[in-house]
DNA sequence: CCCCAGGTAAACAGGA
DNA sequence: ATCCTGTTTACCTGGG
């Protein structure tokens, strides 16, 4: 019965200092960008896309934000060397909402064409088109070790995402949520060394990786099919390896390549290799200490199948390489701009994929040719919802 | 219409 | 004792 809504959470004011924390990231790589070259054929794209409105926002967002992130850092092998505050972007955690509206800004600046810049802002307060597993995943596979603290993940949540910084609150919980439902993470208790004490440092589970992956550009495709729609011609067919694929596409594509690409860069060295292998259990295995705590309860699933968490041979086939999918809606309700929060209990966003199971179904994908897919078994599916009652 | 996935709220248990 | 973390349950919404 009665709803839960209305109810203010704020109980307390989540402090923003987490955010600080968060960011230990030393990303400092080196990410080219693929755009330049782009820049080509798809001019009217471009224009369109202007009108394309919201749903473009997303991508703008995307670019402005990840993209940019990645770019400037590339995490997975960037060397420490430095932490560079370039990532500073939109972060800014100064003041995330301190333009609240309009000033906006800053941060982006020149990079990415700077041709929506609108949109930016609206990134800033609109929902990420993630689901906030994808936001946990990129958090994670960011972070040096590809671990990290449930604080660490709201850091960098809220540093990307300045959308949270200002929202209700209630997404920690989401996020721990998440964590806690999605086979996706795993904790490892880190018992050696570090003196964190509380808590666990969560990774994913390289089972799931590509599954996420593929979740996650399943969530920025199908806005970019929308206005660009796809070349005959997949770049994958031939092509080499990720990298390239995102020169490969048009401009839109390759810029939304570019974002998921970066991120399958960062997890690239696990992927392409079967981590699953020989090699080792699993590629989290950092020194620092990740000890992967099956748990005895790894039963919940949110949906998948009741794979034995890693037990690790699986083996998984790699057979199918299918990408998927398609279908996603997703994107359209853009209109979160600002619903007064009237109810605001629920915010109209979407998410789309991400119970991560492999595919969904058979939807002959276009492009898309990542071979994050490496296994997958299954996906599940099946639904291990039981879905007590109704009540 | 039903089922599923994702989101959100909340209760609760443990631990620091 | 309080806060944080992690788990679990329930419900809602939207899409397929």
């Amino acid at each position: 019965m009665g709803p839960i809504i209305g109810m203010s959470p704020d109980k307390k004011a989540e402090s923003p200092g987490v955010v600080e924390e968060g960011l230990r990231g030393p990303w400092g790589g080196a990410g080219t960008l693929p755009e330049a070259e782009c820049a080509s054929s798809p001019l009217a794209t471009r224009l369109d896309q202007a009108a394309a409105d919201e749903e473009l926002t997303n991508l703008n967002w995307l670019h402005e934000n990840l993209l940019q992130n990645f770019t400037l850092g590339g995490p997975g092998e960037a060397t420490p060397s430095g932490g560079s505050p370039l990532f500073d972007i939109e972060g800014d955690p100064a003041g995330p909402l301190s333009a609240s509206s309009s000033s906006s800004s800053s941060s982006s600046s020149s990079s990415t064409g700077g041709t929506g810049r609108g949109a930016e802002r609206d990134s800033v307060k609109s929902k990420p088109p993630f689901s906030f597993s994808l936001l946990i995943y990129m958090a994670i596979e960011h972070s040096p070790s590809k671990s990290l603290p449930v604080k660490d993940i709201y850091g960098w949540i809220l540093e990307h995402f300045p959308y949270f910084s200002s929202a209700p609150t209630g997404w920690k919980n989401s996020v721990r949520h998440n964590l806690s439902l999605n086979k996706c993470f795993r904790k490892v208790e880190k018992s050696l060394g570090k003196v964190n004490g509380k808590g666990s440092l969560w990774c994913v589970d390289p089972e799931y990786r590509p599954n996420l992956i593929q979740a996650l550009k399943k969530q920025h495709f199908p806005t970019a099919h929308a206005f660009c729609t796809p070349p005959a011609s997949p770049p994958s067919a031939s092509s080499p390896p990720r990298h390239l694929l995102l020169q490969g596409c048009s401009l839109k594509e390759s810029d939304i390549d570019a974002a998921t690409a970066m991120m399958l860069l960062n997890s690239a060295p696990g992927h392409h290799s079967d981590r699953c292998g020989p090699d080792g259990p699993l590629d989290l295995s950092r020194p620092d200490s990740v000890l992967v705590s099956s748990d005895p309860k790894q039963d919940h699933n949110y949906s998948s199948v009741p794979v034995q968490r890693c037990s690790s041979p699986s083996s998984s086939s790699s057979s199918s390489s299918s990408s998927s999918s398609s279908s996603l809606s997703s994107l359209d309700e853009g209109s979160r701009a600002n619903h007064h929060h009237h109810h605001h209990h629920h915010q109209p966003h979407r998410a789309g994929s991400e119970g991560f199971h492999s595919d969904e179904d058979s939807d002959p994908e276009p492009e898309l040719e990542l071979e994050a897919d490496d296994k997958q078994q299954g996906a599940p599916t099946g639904g291990p919802r039981p879905r007590p009652l109704p009540r």
